[in-house]
DNA sequence: CTGGGCACGTA
DNA sequence: CGTACGTGCCCAGG
């Protein structure tokens, strides 16, 4: 029988459990309105919904100690001795918890003169015998010895609170180098304070794991005790009875008499009203969301929307005085409908949403009005949410925060969401775009200094509990109010206008993918392995060894020890090993090793993009990045997971693997539709430099026409040289390149390098104004705008640190060029897929690569395409030049490139 | 196991 | 001593 289709029992020792959990968490935040302490209830009910959705037992039961008197006190009063009086706080909540597990309609177990860890061991070697997948759930060491290969422990950790840590067989030796059925001999040797038994004098684990080793059974031990020299054999010899004693006290029986066996406590329905009544008294509102979410995909009857005690105590979830949180209502069908209704004014009023998941599944949605909140089950296709569909599919404004994802994961469930009105992680970004997205608590303690909240997801008993996504959505509603108030009105209207917009565009392009030719890209995976390994044993034998090639420190200990090579260029660990050094270093000091080992660089590198790449490959046979909205401080979108927008484009191998990037096999070809020379066009309508303006609006080539005013000869007399050079500066300028770093780049003196920058301005003098502008600009107002209106804030411009506030002037006056390019091309994108919705066209837009895209063209619609991204493109800004638009076919992303 | 540093791919 | 990114690897810290 396999695992799969084996059942499991899970058997779990309730009293070590709940006091485990007693301590985990303090008494203090837990009391009902009783007075009634709760914490080890709430820890252990906590524990129990993780297990049950992390293992799913077929067959569940609890057992419990009925005393602390067992037949084991009766043989030897002083067994347990140390444990102290009973923490007063602790008492009454087993009878509470064993009420709860009754409403959850949970098996609890018990036997007079027994302990629960005799039941376990029971029940776990008949589910073991009888077939069943077993895990054991306990505090106590003890237990290990019910471990076989059908037999996992659960076992709290060190600090006996927040995970199970799994033990089977492996872990076992692992830890212990022993089998589990062996560790009571263990134990027996050593002794275990908590159950007061002591152990032979001078023993510890590592000795006694020696000798069980050696000798294989506690008994044997004792048979060779003579054997044994030094201290530690003498001491065994005199005290073997405590070891005998012991031995027999940590022995769980396996044979007790129970009312039921494994085959008895298969899983039941959960009481759902039971439970609502129990939970009330003890005031789990969260427990009691999870709880019924489970019941619900369980298929438990009586979800009809009872709604809770509205006189719940939430004073503890307060973060502070002044702001209330809403109670949190769980509800499904027609009264959430009618909930819906009213909350949205039908659909006028907007309401804060929050999608609750594990993993890609959706458990739960919040939705959160300024005064109430409600939370959602789901449990797909089970109750009535046709009011759910409807309101999530209408343009009733929704406030969501990461929306992207949101609208992805409901797609991926079926569920429409239109009427995005504002997105906090959009909005929060806009506001502050550099440093690190906050997630939705970290927006919570930046913008509104409250502190959420946060379990870890790890714990499996949280010492805080995980706020419901109700409260969430209503947190996600301060946070789009204060936000809003916080934009000024050109970052609102970047906002409502760009990014909102975007956010479908992008979820689409991701959802859809791109085509991708899996077998030439192993091809070229395999041909560029051997390529590495020979390149890497040739590189070995110039210089006699072997050395890994891809750590900069080893190749410094070659390269300048060994080698005797000149110094390159300063890092921080040591010395430079990059490309541009190595080329340095092979013009001044030729040694075949420097050429093998960037022919080697080459190779990895392409084959690292291509594993990367390979990685991201779904199910679908098509690559799916995810676009990353607010990745960058300039306006531009990122891409992750796998990256397209670092795929190679100038070597003949990095074109090979655009290759492998194709059209589907439903479609014709690919297109490929890219702005060229974008950055200085925009260069050119902000400066209002007529030079600029005139070269673009002739529109002869750029470099030509640049090369010629700058070297005073005619377009046509324009050399190569000439060309290149004028083309590094005129890129150069919009990044801040000084006259230093334009000599280095183009391997010229720095006075000639001085003298092309000096020609430059002479010719285009509005250019250099420009950029002065901007950066004084932006000292004074403390920010960088685009031409929609998109800010960047910058503080270092004005610095006493020379290093900190060049930089920041560098940033300064590059970002409107790079952000307005960027605002340009997110217009474009949404004009464009509102074209294609508007014509039906089959036609699906791919990727964004910040000044190109790339579509995947239906048949007989290219021309239709053509039309609608030149158009779109070309018109996306009203500038003082013509955005050129290149459109180049293919079948594959390199043909299609033009 | 995490994070910094390096190296390198793109626009 | 040119902007903006993401990824993989090594290595040192833990």
């Amino acid at each position: 029988m396999s695992d799969i289709e084996k059942p499991t029992l899970m058997v779990i020792d309730g009293h070590s459990l709940a006091f485990r959990a007693f301590y985990a968490l303090p008494v203090d935040s837990f009391m009902n309105r009783d007075g009634q302490h709760t914490n080890a209830i709430h820890g252990f009910i906590a524990m129990l919904i993780n297990l049950l959705a992390k293992e799913k037992p077929t067959h569940l039961a609890v057992a419990f100690d009925i005393s602390r008197y067992s037949f084991r006190t009766r043989e030897y009063p002083e067994y347990k001795g140390t444990r102290g009086e009973t923490p007063p706080e602790f008492i009454g909540q087993i009878p509470l918890l064993e009420e709860a597990l009754a409403a959850m309609n949970i098996t609890t177990v018990t036997k007079e003169d027994y302990e629960a860890d005799d039941i376990l061991a029971t029940l776990a070697h008949e589910g073991s015998q009888q077939g069943f997948n077993v895990f054991v759930v306990s505090g106590d060491r003890d237990a290990i010895q019910m471990i076989n290969d059908n037999v996992t422990l659960l076992y709290p950790n060190a600090r006996g609170v927040s995970e199970l840590k799994r033990y089977d067989r492996d872990t076992v030796f692992e830890r212990y180098g022993i089998e589990p059925h062996q560790y009571p001999d263990i134990a027996a040797l050593v002794g275990e304070s908590s159950d007061n038994l002591i152990g032979i004098d001078k023993v510890g684990e590592k000795t006694a794991v020696k000798w069980i080793t050696q000798y294989g059974s506690l008994s044997a031990v004792l048979e060779h005790a003579g054997e044994i020299k030094g201290v530690v054999g003498e001491k065994l010899r005199e005290q073997s009875d405590r070891a005998i004693r012991n031995r027999k006290l940590n022995h769980l029986l396996t044979n007790v008499e129970l009312p039921c066996g494994p085959a008895d406590l298969e899983r039941r329905p959960i009481n759902v009203p039971a439970v609502r009544e129990v939970f009330d008294k003890l005031q789990f509102r969260t427990l009691l969301d999870r709880v019924l979410k489970i019941a619900a995909a369980e298929g438990a009857e009586d979800l009809d929307g009872s709604v809770l005690d509205k006189s719940v105590d939430v004073a503890e979830l307060e973060p502070e005085p002044g702001t209330s949180v809403p109670v949190v209502r769980t509800m499904v069908d027609e009264e959430l409908g009618r909930w819906l209704e009213t909350a949205s004014a039908k659909g006028t009023v907007p309401l804060g949403l929050r999608v609750e998941t594990t993993g890609a599944l959706v458990t739960g949605l919040g939705i959160a009005s300024a005064t109430d909140s409600a939370f959602v089950p789901w449990a797909a296709g089970r109750p009535d949410y046709t009011a759910l569909q409807a309101w999530l599919a209408s343009d009733s404004p929704k406030l969501l925060h990461h929306s992207k994802r949101d609208l992805k994961i409901l797609k991926s469930v079926g569920l429409e969401l239109n009427g995005i009105a504002f997105d906090t992680s959009l909005a929060s970004w806009l506001l502050k775009p550099s440093g690190k997205a906050d997630d939705l608590a970290g927006q919570v303690y930046t913008h509104l200094a409250e502190t959420l909240p946060q379990a870890d997801p790890n714990q499996l008993v949280p010492d805080v509990e995980a706020l419901s996504p109700a409260t969430e959505a209503w947190y996600v509603l301060r946070l789009a109010e204060y936000l809003t108030e916080k934009l000024d009105t050109g970052s609102l209207r970047v906002l409502e206008e760009i990014e909102l917009p975007l956010v479908p565009v992008l979820a689409e392009m991701e959802t859809t993918g791109i085509a991708v030719n899996g077998e030439a890209l192993a091809a070229l995976n395999v041909s560029l392995t051997e390529t590495a390994a020979d390149l890497a044993t040739r590189a070995y034998a110039e210089i006699g060894h072997e050395v890994n090639l891809g750590s900069p420190k080893q190749l410094q200990q070659v390269l300048f020890e060994e080698l005797n090579m000149p110094k390159t260029r300063a890092n921080k660990t040591g010395f430079s090993t990059d490309a541009a050094s190595l080329a340095d270093l092979q013009d001044s000091h030729p040694h075949p090793f420097l050429g093998l080992l960037l022919q080697h660089r080459d190779a990895t590198k392409l084959k690292q993009i291509i594993e990367t790449l390979e990685r991201g490959i779904g199910a679908d046979g098509r690559i799916h990045t995810t676009y990353d909205q607010t990745g960058t401080s300039t306006g531009r979108i990122s891409s992750n997971d796998p990256n397209l927008q670092n795929i190679p484009v100038k070597t003949a191998i990095g074109r090979e693997i655009r290759a492998a990037l194709e059209r589907g096999p439903e479609y014709t070809t690919l297109l490929t539709a890219d702005y060229s020379q974008i950055e200085m066009r925009i260069m050119a309508h902000l400066s209002g430099d007529e030079g600029l303006i005139t070269a673009f609006n002739e529109g002869e080539d750029l470099h030509r026409f640049v090369g010629a005013r700058i070297f005073g000869v005619a377009t046509e007399d324009v050399t190569a040289t000439m060309r290149t050079k004028v083309k590094a500066m005129s890129y150069g300028l919009a990044y801040g390149l000084s006259a230093f770093g334009l000599s280095k780049q183009l391997r010229i003196g720095t006075a000639e390098a001085k003298q092309l920058m000096a020609d430059y301005f002479a010719r285009f003098g509005a250019v250099r104004e420009y950029l002065r502008n901007v950066v004084e600009q932006a000292r004074t107002d403390g920010y960088t705008e685009t031409i929609y209106g998109r800010r960047r804030p910058f503080g270092d411009l004005t610095s006493s640190n020379r290093v900190l506030r060049e930089n920041a002037e560098r940033a300064a006056l590059n970002a409107p060029i790079q952000g307005s390019a960027a605002d340009i091309l997110k217009v474009a994108m949404i004009n464009i897929a509102g074209d294609l919705a508007r014509e039906h066209l089959a036609s699906r837009m791919l990727m964004q690569v910040h000044d190109e895209l790339v579509f995947e063209v239906a048949a007989g619609e290219e021309e239709a395409l053509t039309r609608i991204v030149r158009d779109r493109m070309g018109s996306a800004a009203d500038l003082r030049v013509p955005l050129s638009v290149q459109v180049g076919v293919g079948a594959n992303w390199d043909q299609a490139a033009h």
